[in-house]
DNA sequence: TTTACAAATCGTAATCATTACGATAATATA
DNA sequence: TATATTATCGTAATGATTACGATTTGTAAA
């Protein structure tokens, strides 16, 4: 989901465009991977000197509601992405940059057998790892 | 893994089999599915009144670096469930009693392909939903 | 453009899970 | 049974996240 995009969907949904909401979506906009609630603080500290944390988080799960943003949780960490909307996939997850790279392979449909009554609400698949970038550092 | 084959594994490495690690381990024995440690204070405090987090969290995580325990971590919390030592398998978790079910699905050997130069170092696949006995309740 | 109201933010404190520490107690083995 | 090692207790610290009243800001209608 590009930048535009995401604030536009904000804006339909009666929530205001504010210039640090616009910051923080520039912020994932340009991470192509996953960034903690403190990434963001340090990211967004030197220009606006003494924003809360409840401000980030309010914003981190208004942007989760709205599907502007996805999570993932590592480390006992919450960490947030761009939302990924064009189709179905998962993600390697690079555990020193947080990038992340796409993998089309979803195991849910062989799975639906073996689970005839049981309601399934949700999946997780991710792979954790080192990309080239940080396997050469 | 079963009660007797844990115990053993621990002695066999040099560490103590006391009452409480006992209790802890057949409480797991027991569970077949992901409990917290919250979870089992409540099991233990009739038992061991004043028993400290720090004796749970201290063996929890000895049980998991043994190889007793496998943990998984759900809505900020840390769980932990008995080992499956057989084969290599995935699992469906009911977000409501914690059971789990076998999944004999997974998805990595399809993936390698797509991952040449990264370098992979674990997975999770699970899937979570209620299981039928939920469902119903 | 101003007004008015809802939404957003600040500053700070509370909460929750988890980890840490010094002193004491219990276990296993020679 | 003695002794060294490991486990436990009681409690406090840490780190991430959430909560709250007071204040400020953005938006859409007048």
């Amino acid at each position: 989901m590009k930048l535009q995009e995401s604030l536009e969907k904000l804006k339909s949904q009666g929530y205001k465009t504010t210039a640090k909401r616009k910051d923080i979506l520039a912020y994932f906009d340009g991470a192509d991977g996953y960034r903690t609630a403190k990434d963001l603080l340090q990211h967004m500290e030197p220009t606006y000197k003494g924003i809360s944390f409840d401000t980030l988080y309010r914003n981190l799960h208004l942007f989760d509601e709205v599907g502007i943003l996805e999570t993932t949780e590592l480390n006992g960490e919450k960490h947030f992405r761009i939302s990924c909307t064009h189709h179905h996939h998962h993600h390697f997850i690079c555990k020193d940059c947080g990038k992340t790279k796409e993998i089309d392979v979803c195991p849910m449909n062989e799975v639906q057998n073996s689970l005839g009554n049981y309601a399934i609400e949700g999946h997780k698949f991710e792979i954790y790892g080192l990309c080239p970038v940080c396997q050469d550092a």
